[in-house]
DNA sequence: CTCCGACCGTTATATCACATAATGATTGGT
DNA sequence: ACCAATCATTATGTGATATAACGGTCGGAG
């Protein structure tokens, strides 16, 4: 029935954005499931399994967590011997963050179906439209709002 | 520091989209709690205003909102004089939501904070950039999901 | 006219994402 | 030797968002 009573609110990018992750949320969200992973378990391990040895403080940084939810979410992981924290050799204040080879395994078929996930939500996009969309995103969040 | 440690996950426009939302809410954020506004109390003054009348049912349908969390929503407009909610002649189950003058005047005010807000969270991007976005967005939430 | 499925709005409740604050152990610089 | 900073953890809170159930009301079918 929506016959563009959400015109005022429509006009607005954030709103846009807001809607269409919404869809791609609940999407990504039943694929990952069947692994056993959420959406920032997912990127947590595979940044993990890219950058063997990065430091929970270095994870929490890329991809924008607060260090302190990550306690649990590590655990998750390693729990299911997916990684595991290693002892940093002179610093005793951090771990190492080492992907097992479940965990490597594990991110390489959760990223095949991310992007069949992908091109189906997106489905409606050609492949250079995707592309711009990126582009666009990428300078938004890229450029540090200023006061 | 962030040095390219996400390239696997920044392959992904959904977590771009993640990404570039989250700076774009944390501004909005700011910018409605000076009307006293959060987005989605903002987003249903912004229909109820454009659309006097609307049901709650319909508004929920609307704005993919839940109607058990309207009722709260509602209430919080109607507490500050912003709406009223009016029977509706022949219809004892529905309500009539329609704005009141000051609420009428309070999302004019915060329709142009808001196109303020989008102006700086979007200022690396040009005016066709940003059409292009919310024309490629509104493609992505347009099109159901096909199972 | 009666009955029943559907609609409307409300209440109750739960889960999850995400945030802040505080803490103890450890490190590095002065 | 001292102290600020770092790392990780624990505790806790808030808001977004969902499901379930309920009572009152409406409209259509028989």
């Amino acid at each position: 029935m929506n016959d563009n009573l959400d015109a005022g609110v429509s006009q607005f990018i954030g709103y846009n954005m807001k809607r269409a992750l919404t869809v791609v949320q609940a999407d990504l969200a039943q694929v990952l499931a069947e692994f056993g992973l959420r959406a920032v378990s997912y990127s947590a391990l595979l940044v993990i399994v890219r950058t063997p040895g990065i430091s929970q403080s270095d994870l929490a940084d890329v991809l924008r967590i607060e260090k302190s939810n990550l306690v649990q979410l590590i655990d998750e992981l390693a729990n299911r011997g997916l990684v595991t924290r290693e002892p940093v050799p002179g610093d005793r204040r951090r771990h190492a963050l080492i992907p097992a080879k479940a965990g490597i395994a594990l991110a390489e078929a959760a990223t095949r179906a991310v992007q069949a996930h992908e091109d189906r939500v997106f489905a409606a996009l050609s492949m250079l439209e995707r592309a711009t969309l990126v582009h666009l995103l990428r300078r938004v969040w890229a450029m540090p709002v200023r006061a």
